[in-house]
Formats: C-alpha cells, structure tokens, sequence
DNA sequence: ATTCGCAAAGTTTTT
DNA sequence: CTTTGCGAAT
C-alpha cells in the first residue's frame, strides 16, 4: 500500500468491490490511476461524473485521508451533483467539492492580510463591480464617451483572468482602449480595495498569486491537498491553471477531467490549451479516455461527430454506443419564428397528451436567452407548464439587491457601493449633490463613504438639512450594527424594519411593490432555512458569500415535470430524452459577434455539439426562414453549421405555414430558396396545432390579482378544475407560480401567476 | 429632492 | 421590443 493510515478515516466507504464493480476497464483504470498524473478525456455521455466521484470513493478505500482531497467544478450545480453521487458512495465524509470561486473565496478569507483585505471583504458581482468600475472613471476623470463600461469591464477581466495586476498591464501601443483601461485599472483596483471588496475575477487572481508569492503557504496547501481534481479542465483560463498547478508540485497527483470539444467559456479567458497541452505540462501523465457513449442513440452520436469533425484545434475521438439506433434526427423548417415556436410546442403537447412521454422529457435549447419569450408564449397558450433557466432572475431584483446591500454593508462598512445602493433607500433627503459632496470629502481623506458620513459636520459644503440627514442615516446604521451576531433572519427583519424599507414598500401605492415585499419574504425564507441549517449561529458573512456565488442555474428543479427552456451554455452536463435546438440559424449559431475569427467560430461549433449530445432520445434542430427579432421581422439564413451535419441520414422536413391568423403581408414568393441540394428528400408537412381539449382553458376574464394573495393555505377557484388549496409557492415575479391540490381529484397541478385563472377564495388562517 | 417621462441604446454566453 | 439612463418638470 503506498498509503499511511496515521489519518483514520473516521466513517466506512463502500467495499472495493461495490465502488469498482459497476465501471468499465477505462473507467475502471481511471478510478485506480491515484498517484501521479492523470488525464481524462470523457466524451459526452460517457459518465464522467461517475469515474470521478467513484475515483475520490476508491482512494477514500484505500486510505486516503478525505482531508487530503479537493474536487474542483465550475458550477455550483456540478459541485451538488458530485457531492450527491459521493454521500451515496461514501457517507459522511469531509471531501471539499466545490467550485474554483467557492474554494478561493474561503481561502482568500483565512489570508485576507496577504493580499491587502480584511476577511470580512464583500464579493462584487458584476453589476455592482460595473458600478465600482464607472465611479473609478469619474474619480479618476477619464473621458470614455467612445467606449463603454461594457467593453472597458470586459477587458480589465480578460487582464485579470491572465493573472495581471494593475502594475504588470501592458496596453497595446496606440490602443485607445489599452490607453483607457492602463489608466482606469490601478484606479479601480484600489477603489476595491478601499472598499474591501473583490470581483469575481480577483478570488481567482488574489489566491493564484498568493500562491506563487509565498511559497510557504503554498507548500503548506500542497501538502493539505495533496489530490487534486479538476472537472470541466477545458474550461479553465489561466488563473484556474496556475491554482490547480500550484497545488501539485510538491504532491504531484493533479487528476483532471474534461472534454476539449465541449469548451465553451473561451470568452470568459478559457483557455483550450490547458486541456490540449497537459500531457506535455505535468509529468507522466496517464490518459484514460472515455469514448463509450451511454446517454445517446447512434443517430444522435453521428450527428453531433460529423459536426464537430469541423473543427481543427481538438484532439480526435471516436464516439460510440451500444445503444438501438432511434429516431433519425429532425431538421425542421418553420416559415416563421412563431411556427417555429408553435410547432415545437404542439409537437409536445401531443405527446403528452398521447401518453407517451411527460412534460420532464423535453427541453428546448437556444443560443440567447431573448429567444425564450417565443416559446414561452406559446407554452402559455397551451398551459403547459415550464421552466426557464436564467441566470441571476431572483437575486437581480431591485429589493432583494437592496436588503442585501444593507447586510453588505453591515458586514463591510467599507463597503461603498452597498452604502450608495442604500443610503437614499428608501428616500431619506439625501439626493446626488449631497453624496457627491460626501464622495469628494472622502477621496480627499481617504476615506471610506461611511466615516466621511459620520464626521460630517467638518464638511464645509455641507447643507444643514443634508448634515441631519447623513447623520440619521449613521444612526440607523450603527443600530443595525448592533444586532449583526443575531441569527440571520432576525438581522434582516431588523434591517425591514429600522431602515423603513418594509413601510415604504408596505404604504406604497405602486402596485409592483406588493410583489416586491412578497420576494422579499421569500428573501426572508431563505434566511430561515440558512439559519436552520446553520443553527442560527451567526453567519452573515457566509450567507453572504453563498447568495454572491449563485447563478441561479441551481435553482432547476430536475424532479418537477415540466418542460425545461434554456440557454446551450446552461445545458451542459445536463441530460433530456428528448431535445429541441431552435434558431440554428447564421448570426444566432454561430453567433454573428463570433464571426471574426476561427477560433471563435470553432467554438460556436462546440456549443452545439454541446447541445445536440444532451439528447437521449429524440433530437430536433430548427431554423425559420423569417424571424421576429427586436421588434421586428427579418429574413433568417440557415447556420452553415447544418452544411456540416450527416443529412443523408436525417429527417428533413420543411413545414408550411398553416396559421393564418396574423397578417402575412411580405410577398414571400420571390424570396430565394433556402434549400440545400436537390436529391435530398424534403418532406413536406403541415403545421397543425393539437387542440388540448383537457388543457386548454378559455381566459374570457383577465382579472389581475396581487401575487401576494396567493399564499400557502389559501383556496382557488379554477375555471376547469373547480376548488382546491395553495399547497407549495414556487419561483418569483413573472415565474412566481403555485401548486394547487384540488378537492375533485386530490390532483395538484402547477400554474404560473402570470396567466393561470385561478381566483383567489378564502384564507385558510 | 423626487418623480416622471422620454429617448436612446443595446441586446451572448456566466462564476 | 425591452430595459436602462438621462434630463426635465414639479
């Protein structure tokens, strides 16, 4: 054995046998592969995630301490799959699975001093870091009016995930971008920290160059962590490289895993060579690849190989499957987006209603989130029930941003940007001149926007009504100080009521502010069930920094049926029997802002692949010869990338128009043919919508109630399925929707507040 | 100081 | 089309 067991694992893992029975010979020598370094090339399908949380489950068996291994993801939803699969296999045991930020975020809090932090620093997410970035222009008075903050952002980032800091930036010569950024970027940074506060990009930058600048704490993690895995390595940029890396020199065991075809953050600095080039990088590395396909039936495969087959900068691999061949893969023409959209949907009610599949089975994917709202209405108009995976839906909202501003703030006082957010928030008199005054005095001092506020009275431009503004804000502010080490949920009812934020929204006569209070209350769930969980011991800052690190693709709910609509990128590593890619079209996929180089453009291949290797079962592309985008409509070219698929073997249909409702007045008859060659068999279908008798529900009344009335406990009235009770309240603002029990059937059925007829009863309390 | 209204802009993907 | 931001009026 080359394993000490000094450290005794204190809970039993699973029989050898039962960890490596269940595996193929790859993932079998995967698994045993501990020492060293080891490469896994894991096609889709091919179970990944299995090989990796049955490899932590074997060296667990054989005596490895759980304290002496890190798993590394990128998605929280990756992160909470593993750590599921590795309960199950080996209980109770204290592996850290978590995400490359999670992981630097905790680190960065133990050697905050390092870096020039204290550890109560507050994590900026990107709107706030934007907001940080345009006071630092203005601080600094740098004319961008031929730039936006958008870009500027975006380039500080790129800098930041190639591990350079303000004084290692070198612009471009004559860039006038580069001009800007080398001017804006130190100003930035040391507005961070001043305000002890980080952005995304500098959990991963601070900890990467900690690491390589003190080489003792560096030795003391290695040695803390001596194996190290990564998942998704594809998609790791520089920084992620240099931790992971680190990590492993004096304990060479570095295990990644990944797939270079399915890399597809290379806008976020990710850097494919990583993957690419590891053999070359680390020593004796092993190579295990994972080409058996388990997800997928043949028809599918070979699409998705042919495609991907395309890109030059990849490293080959065969794909395959014993799996029975299926359906030949769908290519649809719709005439228009809203066939496009109707079409998909009736093809779906259809099959529900036949019985054959539910509503759980399918997901429809696109390129870019605004194309949802198509479908989305057409799945209204249907009541079929759905989900959409958004990114950052609940914590975007302007009063749960709020509340958490105030808890920021109480956690950092530095914390200007939370202090901006909120001072006039709810209105206090103290308006733009005051806290431009405020800013000035600051600056001047150096000091933070908080202690300007609280000697105040030495700020000679000051207005007297301002003066006793600010200093009632201080007021409020230490008192809510006072009450920090109390149970979360009690901090934040302290912050609803002394800062007058629940009254205002309360005594509001705009109507959005009744669902503004129930978010908040939904706000307040969260902290109860955090406080639960954490037995109400203290933890704000940890609340904290869990609610800046979400993205809310954690938020999908795989056990509720109901049809899933989602971004490409947010499909990966996720799983559907039956997958609808729409709007594979030039400009939409490949994205037309991808269109400058190859790389790019290889990259646009990947996220379909991506997308296409989700499928199980059944896989539909489409493309409509007419879209309505931004308002208006517009002729559409199929993606070239369809050029590139096995058509031979596919079901081409091309659909005619069968809606004759809305107005069609472009004279469409000499629009030029879009079709690809002429042996090709096109069938020719008509779009038909399926009447869903059961489902379908007349709305004669568009009576709106306020969400706030649909509360648990509380019974409805259903036009077609008469009584029941509010049982379960699921999502917020437009997706806030109800589970229903009605008393006819004991059936609960799901609606969405937005347009269900549901009338609000009694109350049950 | 606040609020309202209009104009403009800008629309990729996310930790 | 939607959202954001800015400038004017109250």
């Amino acid at each position: 054995m080359f394993y000490n067991h000094s450290m005794s694992s204190p809970a039993h893992s699973s029989e050898e046998s039962d960890i490596l029975q269940p595996l193929t010979p790859s993932q079998r020598e995967a698994v045993k592969h501990i020492e060293g370094s080891l490469l896994i090339l894991a096609g889709p399908g091919s179970g990944k995630t299995r090989v990796i949380t049955h490899r932590i489950a074997y060296m667990l068996n054989q005596g490895v301490s759980a304290h002496h291994i890190l798993a590394l993801t990128f998605t929280n939803k990756a992160a909470d799959e593993m750590k599921l699969r590795l309960e199950r296999l080996a209980p109770r045991q204290s592996v850290w699975v978590g995400t490359f930020h999670r992981f630097c975020a905790k680190l960065l809090r133990q050697h905050a001093d390092l870096v020039g932090l204290q550890e109560n620093y507050t994590i900026y997410d990107s709107q706030d870091s934007r907001r940080a970035l345009k006071q630092s222009l203005d601080d600094a008075n740098i004319d961008f009016t031929h730039t936006s903050i958008d870009s500027i952002a975006s380039a500080i980032s790129w800098a930041k995930n190639e591990l350079m800091t303000p004084d290692e930036y070198r612009p471009r010569p004559g860039s006038v971008m580069g001009g800007i950024v080398d001017r804006v970027y130190p100003e930035y940074q040391r507005h961070l920290q001043r305000s002890n506060a980080v952005d995304f990009d500098d959990l991963l930058l601070y900890v990467a160059v900690m690491l390589k600048e003190n080489d003792e704490l560096r030795r003391i993690l290695d040695e803390r962590y001596q194996y190290v895995m990564v998942d998704e390595y594809q998609d790791t940029n520089a920084a992620q490289y240099t931790i992971a890396r680190v990590l492993s020199h004096d304990n060479p065991n570095l295990a990644v895993a990944g797939d270079p075809d399915q890399s597809i953050y290379g806008w976020r600095g990710a850097n494919l060579n990583n993957i690419l080039d590891f053999e070359h990088d680390f020593p004796k590395v092993q190579v295990v690849r994972l080409e058996q396909n388990y997800r997928s039936t043949p028809n599918i495969l070979r699409v998705a190989d042919h495609l991907i087959a395309y890109n030059v900068k990849r490293k080959e691999k065969s794909l395959f499957t014993d799996r029975p061949e299926g359906e030949p893969v769908k290519l649809v023409a719709y005439p228009t987006s809203k066939d496009e959209a109707d079409g998909i949907v009736a093809y779906i009610a259809e099959q529900v209603e036949s019985g054959r599949r539910n509503l759980r089975d399918f997901a429809i994917f696109y390129r870019i989130n605004a194309l949802s709202r198509a479908v989305e209405a057409a799945l209204r108009v249907f009541n079929i029930p759905y989900q959409i995976v958004k990114g950052l839906e609940f914590y975007q909202r302007k009063e749960i941003k709020d509340i958490l501003a105030y808890l920021h703030l109480v956690n950092n006082p530095a914390c200007d940007v939370a202090l901006r957010r909120i001072i006039n928030t709810p209105p206090r008199k103290i308006g733009k001149k005051t806290i431009e005054r405020l800013n000035d005095h600051a600056l001047r001092y150096g000091l933070t926007l908080l202690d300007a506020a609280r000697e105040v009275d030495l700020i000679e431009a000051m207005s007297k009504p301002a003066k006793s503004a600010l200093k009632k804000f201080v007021e409020i502010y230490d008192e809510l100080r006072e009450s920090a080490i109390a149970p979360l949920a009690d901090v934040m009812r302290d912050v609803l009521d002394k800062t007058g934020y629940h009254n205002w929204l309360m005594y509001s006569d705009a109507p959005e502010d009744q669902d503004r209070l129930a978010n908040i209350e939904e706000l307040l769930t969260g902290a109860e069930e955090f406080d639960e969980q954490y037995n109400g011991d203290g933890g704000l800052e940890e609340f904290l920094e869990q609610t800046s690190l979400v993205s809310d693709t954690d938020d999908w709910e795989a056990d509720t049926d109901r049809v899933t609509l989602m971004t490409l990128h947010a499909a990966k590593g996720l799983e559907f029997p039956v997958v609808f890619i729409m709007a594979v079209e030039q400009g939409l996929l490949p994205h037309e802002r991808s269109s400058e180089d190859a790389e790019q453009e290889e990259e646009e291949r990947r996220l379909l692949f991506v997308g296409i290797t989700r499928a199980e079962e059944e896989l539909q592309l489409s493309y409509s010869r007419y879209r309505t985008f931004r308002g208006r409509r517009r002729d559409a070219i199929p993606s070239p990338f369809l050029m590139e698929l096995p058509r031979e073997q596919m079901h081409i249909v091309e659909c005619e128009r069968s809606f004759e409702d809305n107005a069609w007045d472009d004279d469409w008859s000499d629009e030029p043919d879009v079709k690809f060659s002429s042996d090709e068999q096109i069938e020719q279908v008509e779009l038909t919508t399926v009447p869903f008798d059961d489902w379908e529900v007349d709305q004669p009344f568009q009576q709106r109630f306020p969400a706030h009335v649909f509360r648990c406990g509380v019974s409805v009235e259903h036009p077609v399925y008469g009584g029941g009770s509010i049982i379960e309240l699921r999502g917020s603002a437009r997706n806030r929707s109800v589970v229903v029990r009605f008393f006819n059937d004991g059936i609960e059925r799901t609606f969405r507040l937005s347009h269900a007829p549901l009338i609000p009863i009694a109350s049950a309390e």
